[in-house]
RNA sequence: CGAGGCGUAGCGCAGCUUGGUAGCGCGUUUGGUUCGGGACCAAAAGGCCGCAGGUUCAAAUCCUGUCGCCUCGACCA
């Protein structure tokens, strides 16, 4: 490729904060269409080609068959599922011309059931797995830092089908360590694996792969004692609370306007892990209230309430309605149209400060287990927090960080096929439904994660695996006959040799050339000028600048060889053997 | 969905408060001089001032509506 003939342009203009983003729109990768819609330049469509390729050898490798789906999807397949009213606006409903309810698919578990359902009656055609790399539509609420989160994207995502939850359980080991080729292949082997939550994809075990990153939107919580990693949303919070010897009574006192744990805390010099507080949530569906009581100084995981509630949940928009009084809600002396939740975190806790449900009061010296009527149903909602205690060695020792989720694994089990009726004769002649797992990897977000692991202050900085080309020629001076001559024989001759070139044969000058290569990333940069010329020699310099030296033109050709070679093996070594 | 902000040349922006000939930088085109980290001179092209109404002799500017985009929050497979 010749960069006169490059699509795209470069800018100098720093635009956005996210450094993928920002980089990769300067550079001419991406061009905004809409809001979390884009269009990719050759460069980046080159990249996601190169990651698209080494999906497709993993996933084959597995025994993976590729398959397509459709994007426009009938709603009665989603409907079979239960999804079409379970999911929410994320979800694009429309209509066709005759008036037939459609959806966008936005992950693929229902066509890939349908496209399996019938054709595997059979124990003996399990255990299989189908795969495609395609578009997905998501109307993200917010889409936002250019290809980290977008309405719509491609990803690749396959589907296996077994007889057995052991042999599921097989495979997803095996899932498990090709994704971690995968994303070693693409040149961020420190992509790690978090415990996750299996949200609405249904399903028990499931695993996400983290590029740790302070821009990420998930947040982790990560041992240092033992390994343990988990996204938040999944990690169960430790707490527990010495029992006082001296229950003091319940007490009505005077607080004010101090309404906050903070201020109610302060005002009675009390610390907040030894106060119970409330947080006030209403359920999507008819607004009804729930209101959960947990210690002071932890926050709840609205995943875990959601799921404890099986329902959609949103912060109370106000309090009135149910009785409640804001800033002074407490478990004694209730009365409210409400769902009440104990926290695990107030279990065995004693002598706290709480909201008496009386404007400008609360209570002190409340004991949970003395106050509350009955035994209270505690349940475990909290926030696993900095510092605290690790759910897997109980070491005070989680360290919370971001990451960027770059793809998921998923045991699904029976949910679509039971719902679906997908079933297959086992070798007794039993009709049962077979076991799925689910595997995801967003390609545009993985190209922009390499980007955000993988740059400097001028530009990306591509591995060789994925680079949009493998060498960049820059001809400093085309306007001289040897310089012309000397570039055109090395672009031919690389090319020759199946090695894939971007020979900048633009005649600008030298800093606007090495600014334009700095943000194409490329690897490996000859420079051909008339003073390399006069030395009989080509510059040789890599863009991550540990390789910067003189070739001599007659040893470029195979000076190159051997550096991509060298550059592709520093990769392959982090890369796993496969199972 | 809540709060705020912005839509003016390919890109980045000024002008709007106080209505009166549409500007600047980068980029583009042409010619010339330069040439190892985003060069310089000269000339030129390029805009229904997001869209639709309204007020006015006159609207980029004031008013109303609408669409789009951005940021923060809510939400998230």
């Amino acid at each position: 490729m010749k960069m006169s003939q490059l699509l795209g342009e470069r800018f100098k203009e720093r635009a956005f904060d996210i450094a993928s983003q920002n980089l990769m729109t300067r550079g001419g990768y991406i061009k905004q269409v809409g809001n979390g819609i884009y269009s990719l330049f050759p460069p980046a469509k080159r990249i996601v080609n190169k990651i698209e390729a080494i999906l497709r050898e993993e996933m084959d490798a597995l025994g993976g068959q590729e398959v397509l789906f459709p994007v426009a999807i009938p709603a009665s397949l989603w409907e079979l599922s239960g999804r079409y009213t379970s999911v929410g606006s994320e979800l694009v409903r429309f209509s066709d011309r005759s008036g037939s309810p459609m959806v966008l698919g936005m992950t693929h578990e229902e066509p890939a059931v349908h496209l399996a359902m019938h054709v595997a009656g059979t124990y003996q055609k399990y255990p299989f797995m189908i795969y495609q790399i395609q578009t997905k539509f998501r109307d993200e609420p917010r889409a936002r830092g250019g290809l980290i989160r977008v309405r719509e994207f491609t990803m690749k995502d396959g589907y296996s089908f077994h007889t057995s939850q052991e042999d599921l359980e097989a495979y997803y080991e095996r899932c498990y360590r090709a994704y971690e080729r995968i994303f070693a292949r693409a040149g961020v082997p420190e992509v790690i694996s978090v415990q996750s939550d299996s949200g609405m994809m249904g399903g028990k075990i499931s695993h996400e792969f983290m590029l740790l990153a302070d821009i990420g939107e998930d947040t982790l919580v990560l041992c240092d004692a033992c390994g343990y990693r988990a996204n938040i949303e999944a990690a169960e919070c430790i707490t527990s609370n010495e029992t006082d010897e001296v229950l003091d009574p319940l007490t009505l006192v005077d607080t004010g306007e101090n309404k906050t744990i903070e201020e109610v805390c302060g005002f009675l010099g009390t610390d907040p892990a030894k106060s119970c507080k409330a947080v006030v949530y209403q359920r999507n569906a008819d607004d009804s209230f729930v209101v959960v009581f947990c210690r002071g100084d932890i926050d709840i995981s609205e995943t875990k309430l959601r799921n404890y509630l099986k329902a959609e949940i949103h912060p109370a928009q106000e309090l009135e309605s149910c009785g409640l009084v804001a800033g002074c809600c407490g478990p004694v002396n209730l009365n409210a149209k409400a769902d009440v939740i104990y926290d695990q975190s107030l279990m065995g806790a004693t002598n706290l400060v709480c909201g008496a449900n009386k404007e400008g009061y609360h209570y002190t010296g409340f004991t949970p287990s003395r106050d509350v009527g009955g035994a209270v149903p505690y349940v475990n909602v909290g926030q696993a927090f900095s510092g605290g205690p690790c759910p897997n060695c109980g070491e005070p020792a989680l360290r919370i960080s971001h990451g960027i989720e770059v793809g998921n694994i998923f045991q699904l089990g029976t949910k679509y096929t039971e719902s679906m009726d997908m079933t297959f004769d086992d070798a007794l002649g039993n009709r049962v439904h077979p076991i799925m797992g689910c595997y995801g990897i967003g390609v545009g977000r993985l190209m922009a994660s390499v980007c955000e692991a993988k740059h400097d202050d001028y530009g990306p900085i591509w591995p060789i695996s994925i680079a949009p080309w493998q060498v960049h020629i820059c001809a400093l001076r085309v306007d001289d006959e040897n310089v012309r001559r000397e570039a055109d024989a090395l672009y031919i001759a690389l090319q020759a040799q199946g090695i894939e070139v971007l020979f900048d044969d633009r005649a600008v000058s030298p800093g606007f050339m090495f600014s334009d290569a700095d943000l194409l990333g490329v690897p490996i940069r000859l420079v051909v000028s008339p003073k390399t010329l006069a030395r009989g020699a080509f510059e040789l310099v890599t863009r991550d600048k540990r390789v910067k030296e003189d070739v001599a033109i007659a040893d470029a050709l195979s000076r190159v060889r051997e550096l991509i070679a060298e550059l592709t093996a520093e990769i392959e070594r982090e890369v796993p053997e496969s199972i």
